[in-house]
DNA sequence: CGGGAAATAT
DNA sequence: GATATTTCCC
């Protein structure tokens, strides 16, 4: 017989079948019923759902040798085996792996089947409970145990009070344990993000922007990853947002406060010194989480951006000198990582974008520009929408009246500039897809990427984009109020994971997703605005509280988003004008508790 | 039990 | 090759 690689596990088990006479066992991680059956009817003696536990290795073993002996006794049991699928039916994989309720993520994944000589393929099943199956945190559950612990507060949540209130089955203590240890470090990696645009703040005017750029980077790498992650799982669905986000939701604000005052943060090292408050921000997670998201997205791309901006670097250096933004800094150097294949429009864009616009107009409105514009882009959908997702809203609804309104102030302004703003979005698109990159990067690389260019562009759907513009106008004007804005954040950290990861999918994550990237490029050329006009004066001030608290990445999103317009359009310097004016004034508006937490995480560092 | 870290699985 | 989870150990 001849085995060709484009001969299924179904086809082979025939051949075998019919040439060999050798019992089969198929593998294969799909667990779907229909396939064991098929492939048990095809003749295999078994069908094991992949991974295999060693147990049910074991258990074959031990069939075999049972095998042989009932053969000597009753041929009749040994032909059943081997001839008939049929009879085996109990071995079917599914049950092997079910013990939990969750059982076996689905995965498609394809199915392979290898043969064995011998076996039965009964036993497995017993061995099989052995097996545990994996835990996958998606986005749901990952917002039960993010609701728990806000719940519990970040120093009261230890793996068996979660576990209670999660109230989830099919997860260990263990699981929740582990779980917990990566949430834990994502929240010192934002915090120390936090804290590392805190010092650079301080720092202003001496502080290498590299240096920044690395720390930045870093934290937003462990996010993405995280936040990646979780994504791909959840990806397929939409469903899952709303009932994670408002899980999220629920428990906010009032945990993150707790959580702040509680602060208790470990930090690890280096930046402690903002730590402490910075920690506690970090714990709250939610607040900054998003510009970490944000980041984390990026970060690949780092590089090149990094380059980019360096090219453009006059203005970035100087905006860092001024330490306006140190936040958006960050931001805007994990926006770059993530960005990559952004990078690449920039650098098509580069000229253009780089500096000229931006300086002109101011990060804050610029975003808030950037943003509608992507609407507007978009279409006016957003407006039907209802966006936002209620999921979102939860956090948000207070902000979204404010939000609304800024965005219709920011729609007109993108209305002014409309053409630009489609040309902005195509031509964004266009450029990106030269970088097929983008898109392969998207596939491969998964989340993150996607993410935004894609969505956007093609997005099709026009749900996503602007669910996702509103987010970000929202954030914009969100700003203002910190606390309002912390929430929004915390809970979309909460999900932050999810946030990500759904870009994909859903609006959420096509906003966030969507806005890092564009982020990237425009949290740069934030920098570049501030640095030009806005920031100076006051910007230290109300730049640094936001990049502690949450509204930095409320900031950073809306930068993105601008960036991103920014970039797409950079013709439309206009339209970004006009917007940042509206910005600026938010900006100011949020802080004040912030800057309290800034001043004096400014002054420990 | 909780946390950290090595070992694995994906 | 890197990350997510699990497992092991203190």
């Amino acid at each position: 017989m001849c085995i060709c690689q484009d001969m299924d596990g179904f086809k082979l088990l025939e051949l075998v079948g019919l040439e060999m006479d050798l019992p089969v066992i198929m593998l294969s991680a799909n667990s779907d019923t229909k396939l064991v059956m098929k492939g048990i009817t095809h003749g295999a003696c078994d069908y094991l759902v992949k991974p295999v536990r060693i147990e049910e290795l074991r258990n074959i073993w031990q069939h075999v040798l049972r095998r042989k002996k009932f053969d000597s006794k009753s041929p009749t049991v040994d032909e059943a085996c081997q001839g008939n699928g049929k009879s085996l039916k109990e071995s079917e994989p599914t049950g092997n792996e079910d013990k939990n309720g969750k059982v076996n993520r689905k995965r498609k994944d394809e199915e392979e089947e290898e043969e064995e000589d011998e076996e039965n393929g009964e036993e497995n099943e017993d061995l099989a409970t052995q097996k545990k199956p994996r835990v996958v945190w998606s986005i749901e559950l990952h917002g039960k145990f993010v609701a728990a612990v806000n719940q519990l507060g970040i120093e009261k949540a230890v793996p068996k009070r979660i576990l209670d209130l999660m109230n989830v089955e099919g997860i260990s203590r263990e699981n929740v344990a582990s779980h917990l240890q990566k949430y834990r470090l994502y929240l010192k990696r934002i915090s120390s993000m936090s804290s590392l645009q805190e010092n650079m703040v301080s720092a202003l005017g001496g502080w290498n922007s590299s240096s920044i750029r690395m720390n930045s980077l870093d934290g937003l790498g462990g996010f993405q990853t995280l936040s990646a992650r979780e994504t791909l799982p959840i990806s397929g669905l939409s469903s899952y947002q709303t009932s994670g986000m408002l899980g999220r939701l629920n428990s906010p604000s009032s945990i993150s406060l707790r959580n702040l005052s509680s602060s208790a943060l470990i930090q690890p090292s280096h930046t402690q010194t903002l730590s402490n408050s910075i920690a506690n921000l970090g714990k709250f997670r939610p607040v900054v989480s998003p510009a970490n998201q944000n980041a984390g997205l990026f970060q690949g791309i780092s590089a090149q951006l990094e380059l980019n901006q360096l090219q453009q670097s006059k203005r970035t250096s100087e905006m860092f000198d001024s330490g306006c933004d140190p936040t958006i800094f960050t931001s805007a150097s994990s926006l770059v990582d993530n960005i990559v294949p952004v990078g690449s429009l920039i650098n098509s864009l580069p000229s253009a974008s780089s500096n000229p616009l931006f300086l002109q107009g101011n990060p804050q409105q610029t975003l808030s520009g950037g943003v509608f514009g992507n609407q507007n882009s978009f279409k006016v959908n957003s407006l039907n929408s209802e966006p936002f997702n209620t999921g979102i809203s939860g956090s948000n609804f207070l902000s979204n009246g404010r939000c609304n309104e800024n965005w219709r102030s920011t729609i007109q302004v993108s209305k002014f500039s409309s053409n630009n703003p489609l040309s902005l979005s195509r031509t964004f698109n266009h450029d990106r897809l030269p970088p097929n990159g983008m898109r392969t990067n998207n596939s491969s690389s998964g989340l993150h990427i996607q993410i935004s260019p894609l969505d956007f562009s093609s997005t099709g759907t026009i749900s996503a984009p602007l669910e996702d513009s509103r987010e970000i106008q929202c954030q914009a004007g969100f700003i203002g109020d910190v606390q309002s804005m912390n929430q929004a954040t915390d809970e979309k950290w909460g999900d932050y994971k999810m946030d990500y990861t759904q870009n994909s999918n859903h609006i959420f994550n096509t906003s966030n997703t969507m806005v890092p990237p564009n982020g990237a490029v425009g949290p740069l050329s934030r920098m570049m605005d501030q640095h030009n006009g806005v920031c100076n004066g006051k910007i230290d001030s109300s730049l640094i509280s936001q990049s502690n608290s949450s509204p930095s990445p409320l900031v950073q999103l809306s930068e993105i988003e601008k960036s991103a317009t920014e970039l797409k359009t950079r013709s439309n310097e206009d339209y970004h004008l006009g917007q940042m004016k509206s910005q600026g004034g938010l900006v100011h508006n949020s802080y004040d508790s912030l800057d309290d937490l800034m001043n004096e995480m400014i002054s420990q560092v």
